[in-house]
DNA sequence: TCTGTAATTTGACGGAGATCAAAGTGCTTG
DNA sequence: CAAGCACTTTGATCTCCGTCAAATTACAGA
């Protein structure tokens, strides 16, 4: 792969302090693929061989407990995945698969791993990205051990807006079951929170939501007091 | 503070690679300090300051969700913590307390970030750090979301016990409420749970907890298939 | 040792959310 | 444009777990 061909990959935090030579090289040991909807990139307990770059679609990552499937996150582009997994050199603990057609670039993990160990902007880059994937996870994990349902979908909403650059007006990506499963709760669930939203500012339409009262709606899912790191 | 004074400090997987000079000129700038149970550490949303090395007691890293404390971690000796928060230069996400009288290593945290900026095998061990943290969350949270109260209390016990090198029998450290925080459920809850795994070959006096049959209480629990990644 | 306080346990009850079933809506495909 | 299928929504019911209350146990201080 030509670096020129995707600029926006060169300025993700986890590259952008990268030395231009090892760039360069890294990329050029990697290769972008294009991935049809609905197929498994790889399953949990596999080697981690390599390191993904979303360019392009949509990809989902879980756990497959038992059961039933739980989603741990919906990436979008441009972003990477399953990092902590390449630095440690251990199986991943996610399954992948595409929500839908996805381009994505594969950046075979020895190469990262060895860039690494010659560029000290780019360990520093991935440390930082670590911590803040770990405070990611943090949050998530009270949201879903101190609020109930509701309370998680709006916190949702509003961090998803914000991420946005505030538009109080967008369209979710994926599925609602997919969200729904993310969210820790049922589709049958979700629907009835949405129901429960609308009394407090927000409304829906298939996957268009609007935030018509933020406000209302920060009172009633009790965001928390420290903001995000990162939007 | 004289690195002689605990050897079980430098040999702690974030310093064990760091380069002698860079070790002592840290500890050096680093105090031990007592302090006693029940006290608070540090908050959510301050500053922070300095890493805390455990290096006797016992230390609750907890959130304070609006109406009740929800536990994320329980520090036992010796180990350090709040890592993510340093290595960012961001407010404590997590509130901290002592559960126990307890001797702590304060490492200031300008001085930590300072010597990974020139210390290699600090910086990569941070990364490492990061990243092994990251996947306990996963875990975490997937256990969450994936198993009722009596299999998450079934799986903690059976890991605890791992970590242990296999101890079948072993004590309770710190309050059982506090362990039914950190585990996501009610003391009352607990309890019961507690009563279900009588079933599954696990008995309880006190803070006593007897593993009787590993074999049944593992398929009553459901472990992961990816085994932790360390004990 | 005794006593008071806090932690744990046990029981009864209620509620949030899961499950099951069925209807409704949207999207894809011929 | 219509048919078929999957996703979403709605309703009814069930379950797990939280809440409230009370009894019991453990523990610290006098």
């Amino acid at each position: 792969m030509r670096i020129g061909e995707k600029p926006e990959i060169a300025r993700l935090p986890l590259f952008r302090e990268m030395d231009e030579a090892q760039r360069e090289e890294v990329f050029s040991a990697s290769y972008l693929q294009v991935f049809p909807p609905q197929l498994t990139l790889f399953e949990a307990g596999q080697q981690a061989d390599f390191l993904h770059v979303l360019v392009d679609g949509l990809v989902e990552l879980y756990v497959g407990g038992a059961g039933r499937d739980t989603t741990m996150r919906i990436v979008e582009p441009v972003s990477s995945y399953i990092l902590a997994a390449v630095v440690t050199d251990m199986p991943y603990l996610m399954s992948a698969r595409t929500l839908a057609s996805s381009r994505i670039l594969l950046v075979p993990a020895v190469h990262l791993r060895e860039a690494m160990n010659r560029d000290e902007g780019l360990m520093e880059a991935t440390m930082r990205e670590m911590a803040l994937g770990y405070r990611d996870l943090v949050r998530a994990l009270t949201d879903l051990k101190s609020r109930q349902s509701a309370e998680r979908l709006g916190n949702h909403l509003l961090e998803y807006s914000t991420r946005l650059g505030g538009e109080w007006e967008f369209e979710l990506k994926g599925e609602k079951r997919v969200l729904a499963s993310l969210l820790g709760m049922t589709p049958e669930n979700l629907s009835r929170a949405f129901g429960a939203l609308k009394q407090h500012g927000v409304s829906v339409a298939g996957a268009k939501v609007r935030i018509e009262d933020k406000e209302a709606l920060a009172a009633f899912s009790r965001p928390d007091p420290v903001p995000p790191d990162r939007f």
